[in-house]
DNA sequence: TATAAAATCCCCTTTTTCGTGGATTGTTTG
DNA sequence: CAAACAATCCACGAAAAAGGGGATTTTATA
């Protein structure tokens, strides 16, 4: 029997994931969370073999949460549950030691072989993914902290110059990442490196107050 | 009895729809497609009340499909069924006859009522979104088709020349479309537009190869 | 058919970025 | 302990974009 907990937060995902267990006896229940919050309250009296987990929950986002599951409870294993197919998520949440990736345009048989592996611990990834990641693998474009925080800045509109006041650091490093990603990703200016990092996720755009603009 | 259509991708989805219809017997399922020419064939024979129709579908887009869904069948009406809250999407929908806009984080209640007022003849908007477009209504920022195709290249990493070149018309037009665009969007530079226009989905970043890049 | 909006084109100056080349100092890590 | 990577800094010239004006011609559309 193996023991499941959802954190999902949109119900009509939720009732899909229950059906599926629910027809199933080898799988069984025992909770559903539709924050990070409510999920760290119910793990400790669910102790699942097999967590669920989707990635942009409001509030803490599952990037943020499944390092706490894997600290504190390293028994269960996660299986995460995505829109996003982006390197950037998958690539991190293998890496935070997620045990499976599954898409959720999935189909129920492609959903009970994920849980199925993952519960014997074999990694899953959803095809799709599977076959992006073997045909790009070799070199892994990832860009460093640093350069992160410099993107983000870039976006956001600011200088070169201004970057570098807000960072303490010379206007002339500040360029250097710039020009630094935009070798990595293979972008054409910053103006295509913005795309290209908002495509691959490498910076999220996730609108936390859920607002037009 | 309201029949309904679903149109979505997601199995998941479509499971917890079909779910929350079978409890309801004032609802009848019709017909349900994964994608646009499924659809297409299943409206014929299953002309339904509302269509729940998802936006991100493989191959044609929901923005694509209602206009066909307006034209050749009128009296079915649209319930947009999204993960997207950005202005752009439910304002192109809209604009286009669809009748509702939810939200997928929905509960049961919400896309009862939903589907209810959709099916009598009232315009349904998900508390967040409908929310939103009265706060911030007033001057609705709009990009024209001509502004949109030079922002799609912008963002492709091309100068205003390139572009230029490729649309038959002066750089000096392509420079005023992009500082027209800045200053509508409130963008400090090219590199802030570019984010801004993704966030607000002007573009979409879709990958519909679904690779990781 | 006015009138607005969209699309087109122009000038000038300043600022910023791009391209190409470096170099140095730490810090991981196999 | 090398080797690799991250983060820092630099120089120089060319190219591009930003900022702040204006102006004309099509197209919609009220």
């Amino acid at each position: 029997m193996i023991k499941l907990l959802i954190i999902e937060d949109h119900p009509l995902v939720v009732e899909g994931f229950k059906n599926l267990i629910d027809s199933r006896d080898d799988f069984s229940l025992c909770g559903i969370a539709g924050n990070a919050e409510d999920a760290l309250l119910l793990l400790k009296s669910c102790l699942p073999d097999i967590v669920l987990l989707d990635i942009m929950l409001p509030g803490m986002t599952g990037l943020e949460l499944i390092d706490i599951l894997q600290k504190d409870y390293p028994k269960s294993k996660v299986l995460v549950v995505s829109t996003y197919s982006q390197r950037y998520y998958v690539e991190a949440m293998l890496e935070k030691g997620a045990k499976g990736y599954l898409l959720k345009n999935a189909g129920n048989d492609e959903i009970i072989e994920a849980i199925t592996s993952v519960y014997y611990d074999q990694t899953y990834l959803s095809h799709e993914i599977a076959f992006s990641l073997r045909k790009n693998a070799g070199q892994p474009i990832s860009l460093s902290h640093r350069e992160i925080e410099v993107l983000k800045l870039v976006a956001d509109g600011l200088t070169n110059k201004e970057i570098a006041e807000k960072l303490f650091i010379s206007p002339l490093t500040v360029d250097s990442h710039r020009k630094n990603m935009i070798a990595k990703l293979e972008a054409r200016n910053t103006a295509s490196l913005i795309k290209i990092a908002v495509e691959n996720g490498y910076f999220s755009l996730r609108n936390d107050t859920n607002e037009l603009k």
